[in-house]
DNA sequence: CTGTGAATGCAACCCAGTTGCACCACCAAC
DNA sequence: GTTGGTGGTGCAACTGGGTTGCATTCACAG
C-alpha cells in the first residue's frame, strides 16, 4: 500500500489506477502544474482522458488532497502540499508561466498578512492566497 | 477637464468617450468588477462594444490605471486604486463571487509577507497578489 | 482637402474547463 | 443468476470569458 493510496482512503476515495497516476505526477514536484502539464506527463505512459483528469483534480481540491491556485494567466495550477504543511505561497513568472511553490506555510488569520488594514474583514475568512509575481531566474538569465 | 481625463493624458492616452465612460464605471467602486459587470453598467446608458471594453481594460492595466486581478473563479476583476495608493488586497466570496477591495496597501518586498520563508526568491519580484477567500457578510446573513 | 495612425465595431475564433450521457466494473439484494 | 444501484471512466459536445483579424471611422497634422 503506497502512501498515496492511504491518502486516498483517508479521504474516502478508492485508490484507482487513474487517481494514483495523477497523484504520482504531482508528488515530489516543487512547482504547481497546469492540468495540461499533468495530462502530458500522464500520457507519456499510456492514454489518459482529459475529463477524468479535470474531474479528479476537482475532487482532490475539494478534499484538500491537492491545492488549486489561479495563476495570473487565468489557468489553474495544482500542487500537493508537503506532508503536514498548510497553505503555501507561490512565485509566478509572468514571462514563462512557471509557478514555483515557496517553502514555508502561511496561515489564514495571521495578523501580519494585513499589516496596514485595521478594519475587520467583510466576511468569514477561509483561506489566504498569496502569489508573488515577477521574472524567474531562468528567464532572467536567458535575456535579463 | 475631469480628473479622469487628466489621468488618461498623464498616461499618454486620448480621453475618448469610451475610455472616460469605462473609468467612470470603475471610479468610486469599492469592489473589483468583472468585465461583464462593467459592460452591463455601460450599456445602461447606451450601446457599448465588448471588444473595445476588453482592449481598453488591458491598456489600462498595462499602464496601471486600473488593477487587474484573477479571482478564484478564473475571471479577471478590475478596480481603480485610490489616489496615491499602491497595490491593495481583496476579499473574495467563494459563494457569490463578490470581490471587495480592502483598504490599506501592501508593498512588494515587504519582509512580513513571507514570515516563515527565509529562502531567497527564485526570481525578480515585481508584484504581490494577496487574496483573502471566504464567505461575505451578505452571504452569511442569507444562510449562514 | 488629404494622408496617417489611433480608436472603434463586428464576426469569428480560441481554449481551459465543464456538462451530458453512455458504458463498464463491482457489489448487494432478490 | 439476475437485477438494480453505485462509483469511476471515456467520448463528444458545449460554455463563456477573453482574443484576434480586419474593415470602418475618427482625430488631427501637413
Ligand atoms: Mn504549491
Ligand atoms: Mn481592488
Ligand atoms: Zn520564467
Ligand atoms: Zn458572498
Amino acid at each position: 500500500m503506497t502512501s498515496n493510496a492511504c491518502l486516498l482512503r483517508e479521504n474516502g476515495m478508492e485508490p484507482t489506477d487513474a487517481r494514483l497516476r495523477i497523484l504520482e505526477a504531482l508528488s515530489g514536484q516543487h512547482i504547481a502544474l497546469r492540468a495540461q502539464d499533468i495530462l502530458k506527463a500522464l500520457r507519456a505512459n499510456g492514454p489518459f482522458d482529459k475529463v477524468t483528469l479535470y474531474r479528479t483534480l476537482e475532487a482532490f481540491a475539494e478534499r484538500s488532497i491537492v491545492q488549486r491556485h489561479c495563476a495570473g494567466d487565468r489557468t489553474y495550477r495544482y500542487c500537493m502540499p508537503a506532508p503536514d504543511e498548510g497553505m503555501h505561497s507561490h512565485f509566478y513568472c509572468t514571462r514563462c508561466g512557471n509557478m514555483a511553490c515557496l517553502t514555508g506555510q502561511h496561515e489564514p488569520g495571521m495578523g501580519i498578512l494585513r499589516p496596514m488594514d485595521a478594519a475587520p474583514l467583510p466576511g468569514r475568512l477561509q483561506a489566504v492566497e498569496i502569489r508573488l509575481d515577477g521574472i524567474c531566474d531562468a528567464c532572467l538569465s536567458r535575456q535579463g
